[in-house]
DNA sequence: AGCCAGGGTCTGC
DNA sequence: GCAGACCATGGC
């Protein structure tokens, strides 16, 4: 974790020295659904079946009622605190445009989230809104996750959701999204290592056996193996980012980039979001 | 009120 | 291959 150090206190876990982090940039900034800010640079949100509270001071982020042992083998992952994102800034800052987009928040960081809920969270994700999409996640996991603490609702499991009817969705709210959640929870049940397969294969073809489920297409794909799992070469283009290519890298985009695209991606995307005449956040 | 949302499918050329 | 209608729903 390059000079990060890390230490117990009570029931909590401290983090000090953590460069390239930021708390409210990495969760909110469209990767993720169910984090929500409780007080300011503090936020909750369920992930591998864990509650946890996080705040953040300048560099230093505690991590509440954890151990040290779920931060090896939890949280350090999710937040993708074990990569060196400072070389990788170093890298992008030759290229202009990316230098002024990590600039507005250098904080972001890729969370490495789980892949069944990354997969629900982006077959959701079409023709939608960040917001409403943090709605139907939530009743979803309200409706049929598992209470693991006091009004914190794990992200229910494949196998649970593959004997639901549409009908028995409708709570959610999903619209017509709900026949594609169904299609990827029958998929992952009948074959045990369809959600484990695309850490074994290669970008283009971890691509193609995402997309053999219904509601998911290139784009989703590439969300998918970029926040569940840690591809950080996958590129969704969504209609912000295709917007971006034209105008900033209408030759393409630098290829001694591309084994990273999706993080530049996400610095861009955040960036572009924000700073649009048309902008309404 | 009406537009549009971090797209994908289906149909018709 | 590629354009265009259509999809459910609700935030703004």
């Amino acid at each position: 974790m390059n000079d990060v150090k890390m230490k117990e206190k009570g029931h909590d876990v401290i983090l000090s020295d953590v460069r390239c982090f930021d708390l409210e940039q990495t969760l909110d900034c469209g990767q993720s659904f169910r984090w929500h800010k409780v007080d300011e640079n503090q936020f909750s949100g369920v992930a591998y079946h864990k509650f946890l509270t996080v705040s953040q001071t300048d560099t230093t982020i505690c991590f509440h009622n954890t151990s040290l042992e779920e931060m090896e083998q939890i949280w350090i992952p999710y937040f993708d605190l074990d990569r060196n994102y400072q070389s990788l800034q170093k890298k992008f800052a030759k290229d202009s445009v990316l230098k002024q987009a990590i600039q507005f928040a250098p904080g972001i960081r890729v969370l490495r989230q789980e892949p069944w809920e990354t997969t629900v969270s982006f077959i959701f994700s079409q023709n939608n809104n960040i917001a409403r999409n943090k709605g139907m996640i939530q009743r979803l996991c309200e409706s049929f996750g598992e209470e693991i603490s006091p009004s914190q609702f794990a992200f229910p499991s494949p196998q649970l959701l593959s004997h639901q009817t549409l009908e028995e969705l409708a709570p959610v709210r999903a619209g017509f999204r709900g026949k594609y959640l169904l299609d990827a929870a029958q998929k992952a049940t009948a074959d045990t290592s369809f959600l484990t397969k695309p850490y074994s294969l290669p970008l283009e073809e971890a691509r193609n056996w995402l997309m053999q489920i219904k509601g998911v297409g290139p784009k989703v794909a590439d969300c998918i193996l970029l926040y569940g799992f840690g591809q950080l070469e996958a590129f969704p283009r969504d209609v912000w980012i295709i917007r971006a290519m034209e105008t900033f890298y209408p030759q393409g985009f630098p290829e001694n980039l591309k084994p990273w695209a999706g993080l530049a991606q996400q610095y861009l995307f955040h960036y572009i979001r924000h700073n649009t005449p048309t902008e309404k956040n």
